[in-house]
DNA sequence: GCTTGTATCCAAAACGTTTTGGCTTAGAAT
DNA sequence: ATTCTAAGCCAAAACGTTTTGGATACAAGC
């Protein structure tokens, strides 16, 4: 006995000794199965008897013990969210987050996944796909009719923000992406160059910039470098948060936002975020980021009951601003 | 079979079938207590054997099956940290979120709490005291010493806050508080009366405004009240969101912060909020809402692990802005 | 040879549910 | 009088672990 924990570790569950099924079915002289099926509404048992039931199991303050049931159903009622350490400075590749995703699938930790921030040929979703687990995407990519997926409309918001500022007169603009390692950016400089094209504006009208993450001052710094091209008078950002830092920059260059430069981006409505600082200053497109996460985690849940959503398409306006429309949507797809 | 359920309703885990601790004690000819003893490092099991079920475990991918872990084991390796609906606007009474805490107990779900924003005499901090479950609560109330804490120094950090607006001439302050049914917000108040009589000033030198939740608008609001007192030249905020909104009332107003008029208050730090627009404008002591995160799920977990934690304190200081140090402060307490 | 000790191993119980595959009874239909 | 049906109930198995309380074999000590 030299290494490890002792011979006898005895049980160290905090966890209280709770009234069981079996504590209902002695007090009420009938089998567990009948207290089971009673209170799961199972046609078999008689109405006095699931009265019976009913009341004993509220008055003994009986709840099913959640992990005997987890283990019997293979169920276990929970959903994972894996994220990297942190959102906003992230740079964790899939790769890393794979480990994660296949140990909960492993041990049963969790019933299904939210995958955020899809990448080309996302090896999460590979993964997923693969093993058959209910998953819906934050955002799409080359697979979405395979798996149920949550989005906004990000070609539609930017071809419409492109379109704002050109008829505001801007005749050179600065674009300030997201990562292009993520779909949502590459779709959103796909958007604004078509709609350079439809309107009949040369490609070099706008002067395209790429944020990488970790995104650390990123807005602020591209904007500087944006700024020392004085042609340029509209600033269109991929995201709120480097709209806010650029708006700093813009500022100190001594440029008046609403009225010798215009910023245009898109509003997630982060919960913490005040605007009002620079109400005016910034032309937006709203898309509530709490929205889409109610509805990732309902469609989540609906992929887990294996409710049949086959081909459902949920689109749903949101909040319109300054005459721009944005459009979240929510599609899922049935999966076997 | 009017009512409820199908007579049989088949299984509709969604679990995969995994390698069970079975299958490696038939893949290898031993007993499943072998398997079990020789992953879990006990010292009766050969280091030959030992080795041998390493091996195989890798090679078959096993993990242990966490829900039959946590039947067994009586432990969720899970903790709840029960927030109402919405964190900023919540006026959810903690009476609220009391049955989903009986709940957690109740069915296993969960090892222990974080309790957040207690109040007075809290209902959740008697339940859990009560039922011996293992919690850390962010910030502190009455009985502190009978459970462990993690908390900013909310006396020191306003007490120095006023100390400072003080030593820079201000003799007419606003103090904007947050909501006094929360302890810290009455700790604050007392603090900053406590610095004006230390330095021989009168009460009346603030003007004392309560923000209560839920709180939109609160800071804009309650700054346009006290902009109505010209004689005011310094404006405290007891949050840097109530700061934000409050900077923009007194810009609207004409004011100018950093210059004509001084605007104070803590800064936690939040991930989304760029404070470089306002920058110069407020000054603030900054303490890491993330960093208190951390040491409350670290300090949950020892606590469900029942290591001894009697009495420890860990103090520990954080970056320091202004000249006036803000300090974060976590505690922990044993409990039976 | 007998005892004692030590190093390995294991069968069985336990955790608290849900589900299967019955059984019993009473009444209806034949 | 028998057969069938339906309603109501239940014993036992199963889920996949951990832990208990041994058993076995072999070496050392007397």
């Amino acid at each position: 006995m030299t290494t490890g924990p002792n011979r006898s570790r005895k049980q160290t569950g905090a966890q209280n000794r709770n009234v069981t099924i079996k504590d209902l079915a002695a007090e009420l002289d009938v089998s567990i199965t009948t207290i089971s099926r009673a209170l799961n509404g199972y046609a078999d048992v008689g109405e006095k008897t699931r009265k019976k039931v009913i009341d004993a199991a509220r008055r003994l303050g009986y709840t099913p013990n959640r992990n005997a049931q987890r283990l019997v159903t293979r169920r276990s009622h929970s959903i994972a969210w894996v994220q990297a350490d942190d959102i906003v400075m992230t740079s964790e590749t899939p790769e890393r987050q794979l480990a994660t995703y296949e140990r909960y699938v492993r041990d049963g930790s969790v019933d299904g996944f939210i995958v955020d921030l899809p990448r080309p040929n996302d090896p999460r979703i590979n993964f997923l796909l693969e093993a058959e687990v209910p998953f819906v995407v934050h955002g799409r990519e080359e697979r979405q009719d395979r798996y149920g997926w949550v989005d906004v409309d990000n070609y539609g918001n930017f071809y419409n923000l492109t379109k704002l500022i050109l008829a505001n007169g801007h005749r050179r603009i600065a674009f300030i992406n997201g990562d292009e390692r993520f779909l949502y950016a590459t779709t959103r400089r796909q958007a604004v160059y078509d709609a350079l094209r439809d309107l009949g504006h040369a490609p070099e009208t706008v002067m395209y910039l790429e944020g990488t993450h970790p995104m650390v001052e990123a807005g602020f710094q591209l904007t500087e470098l944006a700024l020392t091209d004085p042609s340029i008078t509209a600033f269109l950002y991929s995201s709120i948060l480097l709209a806010t830092e650029g708006l700093t920059a813009v500022s100190r260059a001594g440029r008046v936002p609403g009225e010798d430069v215009m910023i245009a981006s898109m509003n997630d409505e982060l919960q913490y975020l005040n605007l009002a600082p620079v109400d005016g200053q910034i032309t937006y497109v709203r898309s509530s980021l709490r929205a889409a996460g109610r509805a990732l985690v309902a469609e989540v849940i609906r992929q887990c009951e294996r409710k049949k959503t086959s081909g459902i398409l949920i689109p749903s306006l949101f909040d319109l601003g300054d005459g721009v429309s944005g459009e979240a949507i929510a599609g899922s797809v049935h999966f076997a």
